[in-house]
DNA sequence: TCAAAAACGATCAAAAACAATCTTATTCGA
DNA sequence: TCGAATAAGATTGTTTTTGATCGTTTTTGA
């Protein structure tokens, strides 16, 4: 038998399990043996001790979580997603918002937040690339604007040349932004070419560009580069960010807020 | 027996089943299956633990739900009904789609019938300006186009010259249009001239036009005049379709289905 | 009321998941 | 250094789940 160069200790990736069981509602145990890299043997094991502590509850080729209630969590990632800091980072940036004013919303979670936040807001308009949040505020609230293009299923938001036809004749107030990752050297950074271009785009059109980034995009970079700092106007992000951030950024004339 | 290659879990599926019983409030088997891609063996086993566990209430061809809740009523319940014809003219109109065609979907319940059945469809781009039928094919199947556009909340349709921007853009083989009324004297009408206006624009750019619109529909005027027969290909529509439609509408060259 | 169509339930076989057992490698103490 | 204890991978037979088939029951429409 060949063991790892490194192997994780059996109580850490059973808290591993715990975690990962627990953060969907659910948990298949082929994907499990290919996060944890080791057998199905090992994961049955793992899921034995778990269900014997009550952590999880086995079910026929998995486990699910006992925590969080199958029904809220699985079908949904939304829910995963809205974590105590990307509301908190939505509640601050809600704080910008004045009257009927004009916005723009990115695709990501952290802006999906926000959208949730304004669905009383009849005096805003809003415009976005994102259909999940179109589909937040298509009951009540602002007058909505989508940009249209092509589907990206991954991120759900339209991106391609057809939306920069939309982009170019609208302008907002305040911009919105999500990003896969930022870094001082590299600026803002996705993984999609097509929806960087959007979000290049969309930063020319606004008068105001709001970073919404929690700590953990911070020095991440990703393959498609969005713009540099230059355009940034704002960042919001949590308390964990790196000093150098809140250091740096304002010399460039760039508001951080961390909250 | 061939199993999938990701299957889900018992218990997700269930629940999936379960949110969708809940959502419209009776779910048909046929429907769950294609919804899910499991046999109908497999839908009947999962309703028969589900009504055990008191979550949905079994009847003959399908289940509804137990929580006889008034929530329902309060989702528009036109397009929640998804009514027998309404269903039978999307399955009617899907067999005119060939391979590796463009598409073009319009608002309304009987096309988000049809969407529903594209979600298998691969090869296919679908264009639409509805954001229901967006959310539809959201997750997988056809490539999706949006138009994009100012968000109409009572159609759930993008309209306005936004659209119209990226309509002039593309073009579709079949485009599938719904509308509030059809009359011989008026040709189609319905009650918003910017949605009428994007109903004109999108007949223009599609090789070929089908209207689906059940017999309800017959003989009603609408405010906003979208276009007049000629624009017109294929009529679907039920059996009750007064015959006047059948025997003049071949006149001018279009043909009529009724299912 | 009757016949066709649809839905149902029971049953069977294939595939996946499982549990028990065996084997191998590492760790730790004598 | 040796050997028991532990932990992980591999193997093998068993169980569970799933999809297909077929006869039966229910629904639907004439």
């Amino acid at each position: 038998m060949i063991r790892e160069a490194c192997p994780t200790l059996a109580p850490q990736r059973r808290e591993h399990i715990r975690l990962l069981v627990r953060e969907s509602g659910i948990a298949r145990v082929e994907d499990l043996r290919r996060e944890l890299k080791v057998s199905v043997a090992t994961i049955r094991r793992d899921l034995e001790v778990l269900e014997e502590e009550g952590k999880v509850r086995r079910v026929h080729g998995g486990a699910v979580s006992t925590e969080t209630r199958l029904e809220e969590a699985v079908f949904d990632d939304k829910t995963n997603q809205f974590t105590r800091q990307k509301r908190d980072i939505a509640a601050e940036a809600y704080k910008l918002i004045g009257e009927e004013e004009s916005l723009y919303l990115d695709g990501g979670s952290t802006t999906l937040c926000l959208a949730r936040l304004l669905k009383d807001r009849k005096d805003l308009t809003v415009v976005t690339n994102s259909l999940r949040a179109a589909g937040e505020l298509a009951d009540s609230g602002p007058r909505v604007i989508l940009t249209g293009g092509e589907l990206r299923r991954i991120s759900q938001t339209m991106v391609g040349p057809l939306t920069s036809a939309v982009l170019s004749q609208v302008r907002v107030d305040k911009a919105f932004m999500g990003t896969m990752g930022f870094c001082l050297k590299n600026g803002l950074t996705t993984t999609d070419p097509n929806e960087a271009y959007v979000k290049a785009l969309v930063a020319e059109q606004a008068s105001q560009v709001v970073l919404l980034a929690d700590s953990s995009k911070a020095d991440k970079v990703s393959f498609a580069r969005v713009s540099d700092w230059q355009n940034v106007d704002i960042l919001m992000s949590d308390r964990k960010l790196s000093p150098s951030f809140i250091k740096t950024l304002p010399k460039h004339g760039i508001k951080v807020h961390v909250v």
